[in-house]
DNA sequence: CCTACCGATCGGTAGG
DNA sequence: CCTACCGATCGGTAGG
């Protein structure tokens, strides 16, 4: 009971963070500004969030938290983690607010002295390493078209997923995301991401 | 002659805010530290650029101005267009401050708002429909995969350019650019991208 | 949690 | 081109 309100207060704060990041980046984003949307001054909102890299931290933080929740990403290596992609890429289309704060905090980050680098550095690393042991599986199975290399493919797959977001929130109407991906995964693969009906 | 210095002056100018803005973004970057860069105050660089946005689109300006020049870009529709593009990507790697700011702009200018917004808009229309016409031509030649469609064949293909740049610039060492892109186009074609030898 | 404040930095202007 | 300045905004602290 006691602690229940601050607690709620500073997931109000994180919510309200990843949305002004999401506008405006990192550094484009003020304490005061974050502050304001959720009706307090920023010196209240220093009080759950020692520093604007504290604050920056727990909304990463979260980030992960939901996406670990969201996957129950320990499907085995193979279609299922493909699928799980994909379906990332549907739920990200919904929520168009969450591919603006990773768009925004991943090109920022590419600067090595940047808070959310070491992040990132991380979060390429292992979606890569995912998705390479599931075009391996594939490939031992006969899944993955002759000659496509595994490393090559997680790399390409990641690099046009991020590519892809930018893409579609400068030219929304231009750019299907989901259709991109599938037809790409369409051009690797032997046989269709989705079991027939 | 007369005006010879204050061209070369600016050139310098030009110079600097593109590396700055590949170091910090467009809005992290202080026309103090462009200035301090060619040796002189930001009051003097407001002399030869009225405004910060002024000096941003002079950037821009120039930016094309290189690209135009380089590509001779008029290559016919077709193979020549992709091997372009890959081309591109080989300039790029040798020339990373170039990746630099370009991937930093434009996830910048994803914002609306932002001064650069509409440039990128335009940048991705036009590099999308000269990569549909080089498809299409290809398409009709058989020298792409079956079924493969052009417009889905172009919109990945720039939105994996653009993601291997920001991934290349997290993690260099994981990413082979030039690579990645021979990779995925042998992936859509029947044909070598290149002449053999 | 707030008010009030600090030093630093920003883009831009005045006036030469 | 420079010095000197302006108003605005920033992250963070003091003190309650």
């Amino acid at each position: 009971m006691t602690y229940q309100k601050g607690r709620i207060r500073r997931e109000d704060i994180i919510s309200a963070a990843a949305v002004v990041y999401g506008e405006a980046g990192y550094h484009g984003s003020s304490l005061r500004e974050i502050a304001k949307r959720v009706g307090m001054s920023h010196a209240g909102l220093l009080y759950y969030f020692p520093t604007k890299e504290a604050l920056l931290a727990a909304v990463l933080e979260r980030r992960d938290a939901e996406d670990s929740e969201r996957e129950q990403l320990a499907a085995a290596p193979g279609l299922g983690v493909l699928r799980n992609f994909v379906a990332l890429a549907e739920h990200n289309v919904r929520h168009p607010g969450i591919v603006d704060l990773y768009s925004r905090l991943a090109a920022e980050a590419v600067a090595p002295d940047h808070p959310a680098h070491e992040y990132f550095e991380r979060h390429y690393r292992q979606a890569r390493e995912s998705v390479i042991g599931s075009f391996r599986v594939l490939a031992s199975t006969g899944e993955l078209r002759e000659g496509v290399d595994p490393e090559f493919a997680a790399l390409t797959f990641i690099a046009l997923m991020d590519g892809l977001q930018v893409q579609w929130l400068t030219t929304p109407g231009d750019v299907d995301l989901v259709g991109s991906l599938r037809f790409y995964l369409g051009s690797l693969l032997t046989v269709p991401l989705d079991p027939e009906a």
